[in-house]
DNA sequence: ATTAAGTTTAACCATATGGTTAACAAAATT
DNA sequence: AATTTTGTTAACCATATGGTTAAACTTAAT
């Protein structure tokens, strides 16, 4: 963390314990299970990272500024309200195909301890929802759009893009799809959220 | 289970029980805790229910057995797409709104364990998509509402009713909003989403 | 009143688990 | 080359944890 050198070690751990937290939780996780995926001894987990419990701050400040960037695509850009949405649907489905624990990962540990964000919010850059706020503000009084409010608007969009992803095993028993045909339907998703989305707030 | 009479303690060991498991989850519960709540001797909860993991299915069932059958309402109730909607989306939230715990447990739970639904499909009432994909096939067809697969909007629908609950940190540190107006923006979600994907899908 | 069955308790057990220690090896510094 | 610092290991430790047991107690049937 701090009086190492670049060493090897540390990334195989976070690498290993990346694994290991993103499957199982901090609760479900065992750090020998850690230790065994890194192919290092155990002792070493806590000569790099002192405990459990940091070790998985650290993996979940790294999922987190990983994942917490993105959004700025939705809130900060400034594009127009319309490329905002087609964009982010597009580039947020791929990105958490590419990484398909992440979300679950953040929500469930979360919901495990609410108040961890404020420790994150101190750490990481940390997406704000103000000037998303303004410009939906200003596309409902030009009459653009229905009205909405930006939250709602936001939570919405979220939903669409991450929901999928988060309760695939329900989603899959329900619908009866297989795990083939329902990266398809991940994948079409790209395209059909925006679209869904944008049919849903114009007039 | 079978032997015992009407029994008292084994109600008090499940109640007990769904408190623990649906804010700890399986790996977080401690035996001693559930017992503790329940103000029972932890060797009464084997003797009810044999082991740790019997006992989390029988809350796990519960559970489920109570949040599916409500998709029955979207998935195989009479009335129209229109009508569907917005009584499911209102009756949905409202349900949600009194064990907000639910949506989370199912979807934590079943991440860990995706075998695991296999073994309640056998249990319980298990909804079935395939009237509702006559009825959408069938407003798509007449041009009632714009091209969609029933299982994409099935997924939005559940995206746009479940995920406020599952990811409320995520949402409140983004969108910078405290527990009561939170609790509001839900209230609201009982009109707004069922405006939002009525629209989405009109032609 | 006696017995049998079901219920409850305290004490106990084996193992898993996060964490520590002391000795040793390998670099880096002098 | 000698010494200090950093990295690594095996063995160990204290505690937590799911689960068991045997005895005591309660209830209801005989």
């Amino acid at each position: 963390m701090t009086k190492h050198k670049d060493n090897k070690t540390e990334e195989q751990i976070l690498k290993a314990a990346q694994k290991i937290f993103q499957s199982k939780g901090m609760d479900g996780a065992r750090m020998q299970e850690i230790a065994d995926k890194a192919n290092i001894n155990k002792a070493m987990l806590h000569y790099y990272y002192r405990s459990k419990q940091l070790l998985f701050e650290a993996v979940f400040k790294k999922a987190f500024s990983l994942l917490a960037p993105q959004l700025n695509a939705i809130l900060n850009d400034d594009s127009s309200l319309e490329d905002k949405i087609k964009n982010f649907t597009h580039n947020y489905i791929s990105f958490i195909i590419k990484h398909p624990y992440l979300p679950n990962f953040i929500i469930q540990e979360l919901n495990r301890n609410p108040d961890f964000i404020e420790k994150i919010k101190n750490n990481v850059a940390f997406p704000n929802i103000n000037k998303f706020k303004l410009q939906v503000k200003n596309e409902v009084k030009a009459s653009n759009i229905v009205s909405i409010s930006a939250e709602q608007l936001f939570i919405n969009i979220l939903a669409l893009n991450i929901f999928p992803f988060v309760a695939s095993p329900l989603i899959k028993a329900f619908t009866d799809i297989d795990d083939k045909t329902y990266k398809m339907l991940l994948e079409a998703r790209k395209k059909e959220v925006s679209d869904f989305i944008i049919n849903a707030i114009k007039k």
